[in-house]
DNA sequence: ACTCATTGTATCGCATGAGATTTAATCGTT
DNA sequence: AACGATTAAATCTCATGCGATACAATGAGT
């Protein structure tokens, strides 16, 4: 606890990353979310359909590890996906336990639709290419500092 | 729609910056929501409590812009406070319209009792001065692209 | 085989965020 | 003063996230 010049400071230092990480992601879910909409997904939603375009067949904690999510929250999202018959849940034979889920034709072609959309929120954020990933792998960095432990 | 290098790569970039935010932000909140349990505040109820303790009596619109959050949130999570006894709510008798926001004694005091907690994020995001201040302007810069219009 | 810890999902409760709509108060224009 | 437009909050509904917990299936060690 040595080091500090004044905690008044550093208090206002913590909040202002911490909100500016905040309201940027707030900001960000609305545009995504106008965004998307036109396909008839949340963007929570989008990030489980791109897990399942990028990675196949896989149960709901490999997709829980690539969004770093658990099943109490993909639980209710996949199955919402269900329900759009975008997707099917299947209880693996091999591991009872395990649930794996699989697209369906409906949601394999949705991808080539999403496309467009994910377009006009790159354009949205109006970075240049080297800024854009500058700031991701930041960003990146970031979170992997937070998640430690 | 000029100027693509194939619509693949620029899906996955938007998916990259936007995703980065979104679970850099995630990890964020399960880490400011542990630091702030201590004082029985949620971040968000942190957040309107800093405002207040920065910019005094003000109506909830005020606190909005400042948080970039609108009366559909802000309602609610001012009406928590209150019931923690934390703030008052009362009606301007200039514009009866506008429901002023006010700490109780119990809600100033517990501006001295955030700050140890704060200093605990601080610590857990672990970045130089240099770094925090850095990527908290890029941050805002990208939020101020995502609201405008 | 038996016990105990671990793993994978699901469930419950709580707290957010946001869009759409509603209500009341105020302002601007005539 | 009367009217419509605007503004400030609140309400309703929906979709997340997460901590805590429950439950069944599996694995490890005996």
């Amino acid at each position: 606890m040595a080091n500090r010049k004044g905690l008044k400071g550093e208090m206002k230092l913590e909040g202002f990353l911490c909100f500016a990480l905040y309201s940027a992601n707030n900001a960000m879910q609305r545009v995504t979310k106008a965004a998307y909409k036109n396909i008839g997904l949340t963007y929570s939603q989008y990030l489980v359909m791109a897990v399942l375009w990028e990675g196949g067949v896989q149960s709901v904690n490999d997709i829980g590890k690539k969004l770093f999510l658990e099943s109490n929250t993909l639980t209710p999202l996949i199955k919402k996906l269900e329900t759009l018959n975008l997707l099917e849940r299947n209880r693996s034979s091999k591991d009872e336990r395990k649930v794996m889920v699989s697209l369906t034709k409906e949601g394999k072609t949705l991808e080539k639709e999403s496309r467009s959309h994910a377009n006009s929120v790159v354009e949205k954020i109006g970075l240049s290419m080297k800024d854009f990933k500058e700031l991701q792998s930041k960003i990146v960095r970031l979170r992997e500092q937070l998640v430690k432990d």
